[in-house]
DNA sequence: GTCTATAGCTGGATAGAC
DNA sequence: GTCTATCCAGCTATAGAC
């Protein structure tokens, strides 16, 4: 009997995932404000009560989007780094999240910007995108960075530089070629200076 | 005859001006991408049909709203320093622009996010803004930064701090209060240094 | 210029047959 | 679960009287 539910269950799921893949293709064209439930339910070949049987509203197909993309987001942070050394792995971490913000600008606006009118995101939907913060904090404390001042001056370097890349250079590398001299910058900055006696920062 | 020509024209640009009035007090309540014309039409206290008597579209509405919103900018960021220090008037020039966005979420949205599918700003409504760019380049150049490199980790590094503070912490100092160590964190690294020989940087 | 009235459409969401 | 058919609200924009 679990078996028929799994399967049943697993039926349910695999719609739903085409139902969504069939939202990003849409946002793709029309933006994110523009998705409608019709236009949706024509590129997915089903009709629009359809949607209804999976999805209780609009904001459920928003809902399934952010959390398909913060589970992305999440997967596409947590990979292992290329280069152990903290230094490098905290740059490849920075890379990696302005590849993954301009590899889609609907699923950026989805994720980071705040800007569908009477859509928030569950909390269920929400949390791989926390999860993916805690990536950030561990790279930061591996250089010997805890501190909450420093961890929010970083996200803010790098939400900046993702952003003036989005909107003023979409197709080219005007701002993502600075990432690794905004890198230095920062560790010059917040790290500890290399302290004469070893009880410092413990 | 010009007389009467000007006094229509400015007629005219009041009417406009109390509809665009009417449409900030709209978009503050229903969101940026949520405006409609007919309820800028009842707000305005006039009928729908009127709103085109003075616009030619939904977007030409967006347009108006543009302009006054990069004029309001370049007023806000070419107002004169209160202190003459180059290094003071840069932090109040990064103070200045995050008191700016914050004052208005949907202002800093239809001018530095674009989000609304299917408007671009005209050029007339941009030349504003790209002035009050100037601005930065200047206050740069007068503590000896003059590449563009460090003008675009400049901009980065002000967008990104508003960006965070308005969409993670609207309401409070979180990233604003980032912005003084910011602003030396930048300084330290881009400024050449005090050189021994005069010519440097010439 | 401003109105009433409405065209013409598209939106989200649902009823009920199968 | 999926369909046809549809409700009803909202939208942008316009026609035509005054």
């Amino acid at each position: 009997m679990s078996n028929l539910q799994d399967w049943k269950g697993a039926r349910r799921e695999a719609a739903r995932a085409a139902i969504v893949a069939a939202a990003w293709d849409a946002v793709g064209e029309v933006g994110l404000s523009g998705l409608s439930i019709r236009d949706l339910a024509k590129r997915a070949g089903i009709t629009t009560p359809t949607i209804y049987a999976y999805f209780s509203s609009k904001n459920d197909v928003y809902d399934a989007m952010f959390l398909q993309a913060a589970e992305d987001f999440e997967r596409h942070m947590t990979a292992p780094a290329s280069d152990p050394a903290p230094e490098r792995a905290l740059v490849e971490g920075a890379r990696r999240f302005m590849e993954f913000c301009r590899a889609d600008a609907p699923r950026y606006q989805l994720l980071f910007q705040r800007t569908i009118p009477g859509f928030e995101p569950s909390a269920d939907a929400y949390a791989p995108a926390v999860r993916a913060l805690e990536v950030a904090r561990n790279l930061l404390a591996s250089v010997g960075i805890s501190d909450a001042r420093s961890l929010d001056l970083w996200t803010a370097l790098n939400t900046g530089l993702v952003d003036q890349q989005i909107a003023n250079d979409p197709d080219g590398e005007r701002w993502s070629s600075l990432l690794e001299d905004a890198v230095a910058m920062f560790l010059t900055h917040v790290r500890p200076r290399r302290s004469t006696t070893r009880s410092r920062n413990r």
